[in-house]
This record gives C-alpha cells, structure tokens and sequence, in this order.
DNA sequence: AAGACCCGCAACCGCAACTTG
DNA sequence: ACAAGTTGCGGTTGCGGGTCT
C-alpha cells in the first residue's frame, strides 16, 4: 500500500482472486473504459492504469495465457519485429490471444537465450552443462538483411541503410579458427537475430518435407549450407530455435570428429552446383546461400502442392 | 540441505498520444 | 488554444519457481 497526498492508499504488486473478481465485474457492467474511475468509486485500491494492464494482460477473455509461443508464432513475431521494429502492441494484434506483454517477454527472452548462447565460450558454458550439455559454444551464421525475404517498411530501422551495402555475409564453419565471431552489439541488431526468416529453408511447409534429399549429383543446382543438406533428411523438423541451435551443434560436433581436412564449409562448387551457382570464390558463394537463390533454383512447379500461408486475420 | 544462479512472467514506471472540458 | 485527465505503449524491474553445485 502507498499513501497519496490525498490521503488515500493506492494498493501496488500482485493482483488477488477478490480483485480480478472487482475488476471483472466492473467491466461486464461498464466495459473497459473509465478506468480511473474503479479508484474514484472505491471499488478496488489500484490506479486505473494498473487496472487497465491487469484487463489487457490476464482477465480479457480469449487469452492464451501460460502457453508458450508456438513454433508458427515464434515465426510471425520474428517476422513481424523485422518488419515494425519493436511495436509489440502491433504485433501482438497479429496474434490471436497475445498481449504486448507476452510478445515483449518473449522477444527479451529469446533475445538473452541468443545472446548468452552465441556469446558464452566453451569454458564457461560448463555452468549449463546440466540444463543442455550439447550446447557449447556455436558457430555463427550472420545474415545481413539483404539476404532476408522480409519486407521492410521504410525507416524502420536506419542500419539497414549501411548493412544493405555490404555483400551478404554468411560465415560458417565447422573449424573453430574459421568461426567469424560476431561483437555483441551486432548480434543484439533484431535483424541478425532473424535465423528463421533468413534461413526459409528450415520453415519447411509440410508437404516440402517429403521432398527426398538431394543428391549432389543431380541435375537441379542446389545450393546449399551443410546443416541445410541435413536437415532436408525426412525427419520432422521443429523449427522451434532452440531446438534449431541444438540441431546445428549437433551436427557441427559430428563433423569435429571426422578427420581436419573435412570442414563444415560448403562443397566445392564441382560438386555443388551449375550454372550461376558454379563460381568459386568466396563472396559468391555467400550470396548463392540466399533463401531467395535457393528456392529459385526448384523447379517453378514444385511448390504447386503447397498451401498458401493463411492471412493474419486467420490464425 | 542450502545457497547460488537462471529464467519466465507479472507488474510498475515514464513518456507520448489522445480526449475532453 | 490550452490544460488536465485518460489511455496506450515500450522499457525495466522484482518476484517466485526450478535447477545446479
């Protein structure tokens, strides 16, 4: 309780079954609005802000409260967070049964599980060794927005400007000394972060997954990260990130234990691809793992079978 | 068993936008 | 036009539960 100047009290912390009960009733008879005035008429000891937060977060009906962000939902944020920065009201509205808050809590979340993963060293990470021993230190795949298919609004975030110069950069290895070690701040840019919308590959619609693995020889030029070659193996994929990471560290610690000269670095181009995907040098290479390139290189009626992503207004 | 640590979540705070008189 | 009140939003913090040492 905190005394105001005008000699009331004003109740502070978590909200009791007896309050929400005042609450709900208040809206069912009023509707919600006037929230200062559950204060005014003596109803509940709670500034109408904290009355408003307490509707919009927990009693408002259709909420999916204490269930987790699905794998599809996990999508759409990301997708979203690219593409208006951090309006999570926005966002949220996107969302069936989500608040800001839930979104913001999970995108803070997600964002320090990233960090502290992509950042941790080998000798520290023994401290998590219990909660998930496969997770040691991981190798970082940046991707500069360029390379994402995720529509931008214009102005929503002034680094684009500088990093859609660059060429697109995606370095990736299986040997330690060939990891580019992203600073930080870079990797706490949303747009960095953004592995499941740069990488489309690993949203696989259902029907994409029967599709068998491609073999190197085949005709069609395919290009290909070397996690991605796996990951088209007819196993369910969760595209959950998390799950995504482990699957990554696994394969990269598979690939550790074959002898040095077998790098987790892409195949050279003989066996790769054809085509514009034939080129040898490094800067090329990059922009061949493009999530656009790599579809362009199907053929244009394989993706027939798919269902169109549903609108936002259906999910 | 106890303390340290980590993590998710609920709630608060400050500010900006909007509304009303 | 302006001030006061209200609402909405994003950032931050603190608490409680779970896990590890």
């Amino acid at each position: 309780m905190e005394r105001q100047s005008d000699g009331t009290y004003i109740k502070k912390g978590p909200w009791t079954g007896e309050e929400d009960e005042v609450l709900m009733n208040y809206v069912k008879k009023y509707g919600p609005k006037g929230w200062s005035s559950i204060r005014s008429m003596g109803l509940l000891p709670r500034t109408g802000k904290s009355c408003r937060l307490r509707w919009v977060n927990k009693l408002r009906p259709n909420l999916k409260s204490g269930c987790k962000f699905s794998a599809e939902e996990e999508r759409v944020v990301i997708e979203l967070q690219a593409q208006y920065g951090n309006k999570w009201a926005k966002i949220a509205s996107h969302l069936s049964g989500r608040t800001d808050n839930d979104v913001k809590n999970f995108w803070s979340a997600r964002r320090k599980r990233l960090e502290r993963i992509l950042q941790t060293p080998t000798s520290k990470s023994n401290k998590n060794k219990g909660k998930d021993p496969v997770l040691h230190e991981m190798p970082i795949m940046e991707v500069t927005p360029s390379n994402c298919n995720v529509p931008l609004e214009q102005g929503s975030s002034s680094s684009h400007e500088d990093q859609s110069r660059k060429p697109p950069s995606i370095s990736f290895s299986g040997n330690s000394e060939d990891f580019r070690m992203v600073p930080l701040p870079d990797l706490i840019n949303p747009d960095l972060l953004n592995l499941e919308t740069c990488l489309p590959i690993l949203d696989i619609p259902q029907p994409l997954q029967m599709i068998p693995p491609v073999e190197p020889s085949m005709n069609y030029p395919v290009t290909l990260l070397p996690q991605l070659q796996l990951d088209l193996a007819p196993e369910p994929i969760d595209i959950n990130f998390m799950d995504m990471l482990k699957h990554q560290q696994q394969i990269v610690e598979s690939e550790e234990s074959k002898p040095k000269s077998l790098t987790l670095t892409r195949s050279p181009p003989s066996t790769v691809t054809k085509g514009k995907a034939q080129v040898g040098d490094k800067e090329d290479r990059r922009i061949l793992a493009t999530p656009d390139s790599f579809f362009d290189e199907f053929p244009t009626d394989m993706f027939d079978c798919l269902e169109p992503l549903p609108n936002s207004s259906e999910w």
